[in-house]
DNA sequence: CCCTCGCCCTGCTGGC
DNA sequence: TGCCAGCAGGGCGAGG
């Protein structure tokens, strides 16, 4: 499930092949995602030149020298596949460069979307103008985060997971954030003390960086048809882990339903 | 404004 | 072996 750190493993897999490349075929295999494509996204982007990749959340930009970049989200499902052997199901866009390296964006449950966006508009763009600070820069601070929890009545990991507090956590990294810093999910927002956020905010630094260095490690692979990506998961502390042990005391994990989605947490390391 | 819920979609898993 | 219900959940809109 792509969260920040696969986006950001995802733009780093694909920079060799696209960054200051001309793209000579841009194929639509389908008429769209969660939304329809741009009616004019083929005819924007053959020809164009990728200037430069970058991430917001979990969007991936592509920024190109024809004032427009194109924004992908990878949904739940989204992944691209370099130089694949053939094209398969659900690559619904193909992208050839002037080098001749193949792109193609697969994505199965098509939760995932792409919409270009004029460069100097992106800011103001609806969807990227509602987020919040990115985790890993200096805008998540245990201020701003203080802030945002402050006489909120939902429990802290729906918090969290709101793009608008923080930009770019999933279901499973508020998971592994929340164990990390000794919080339930079940606190209300306005029940978490101030001496727990700046734990907290260390606490998401730490899991998202370590999925990065996690993703990147196996980067290679990344470049290899398949596509396979390393998704951290040997790491995960809660997620997925109903019934076995916690690494830190030995109870077993326990698993709940908040706002319709899997919550994972150590019920005596988490208060 | 705050909060909850349901929808979208398909592959995988487990039960029978 | 086959069938099928249930589950996975990010973003977004509807409704209380």
């Amino acid at each position: 499930m792509p969260e920040l750190p696969e986006v950001e493993t995802t733009l780093r897999g694909l920079t060799p092949y696209l960054a200051g490349k001309r793209l000579s075929r841009v194929e639509v295999r389908r008429a769209g995602l969660r939304r329809p494509f741009p009616p004019d996204l083929v005819q924007v982007l053959t020809g164009a030149r990728v200037t430069a990749l970058s991430r917001r959340a979990k969007y991936g930009l592509i920024h190109t020298d024809r004032d427009q970049t194109m924004v992908f989200h990878l949904g739940m499902s989204g992944r691209w596949r370099i130089d694949p052997d053939a094209v398969e199901k659900h690559d619904h866009l193909i992208l050839t460069t002037e080098a001749g390296h193949v792109l193609a964006l697969n994505d199965a449950r098509r939760f995932g979307s792409v919409d270009l966006v004029e460069s100097a508009a992106l800011d103001t763009w609806g969807p990227l103008a509602a987020l919040g600070p990115e985790p890993l820069g200096p805008d998540l601070t245990a201020a701003h985060l203080g802030a945002a929890l402050a006489g909120r009545v939902s429990p802290v990991k729906v918090l969290l997971l709101d793009q608008g507090i923080v930009a770019g956590l999933g279901n499973i990294y508020v998971c592994e954030a929340l164990h990390r810093a000794g919080i339930s999910p079940q606190r209300a927002g306005a029940a978490v003390r101030q001496k727990d956020l700046p734990p907290l905010v260390r606490a998401i630094r730490d899991v998202l960086a370590e999925s990065i260095a996690a993703g990147g490690s196996t980067i290679r692979d990344y470049a290899q048809p398949n596509g396979e990506l390393g998704y951290f998961a040997a790491n995960w502390r809660v997620y997925g882990r109903e019934g076995e042990a916690c690494h830190g005391c030995g109870a077993p994990i326990v698993r709940g339903v908040q706002a319709s989605r899997s919550s994972f947490w150590c019920p005596a390391c988490q208060k």
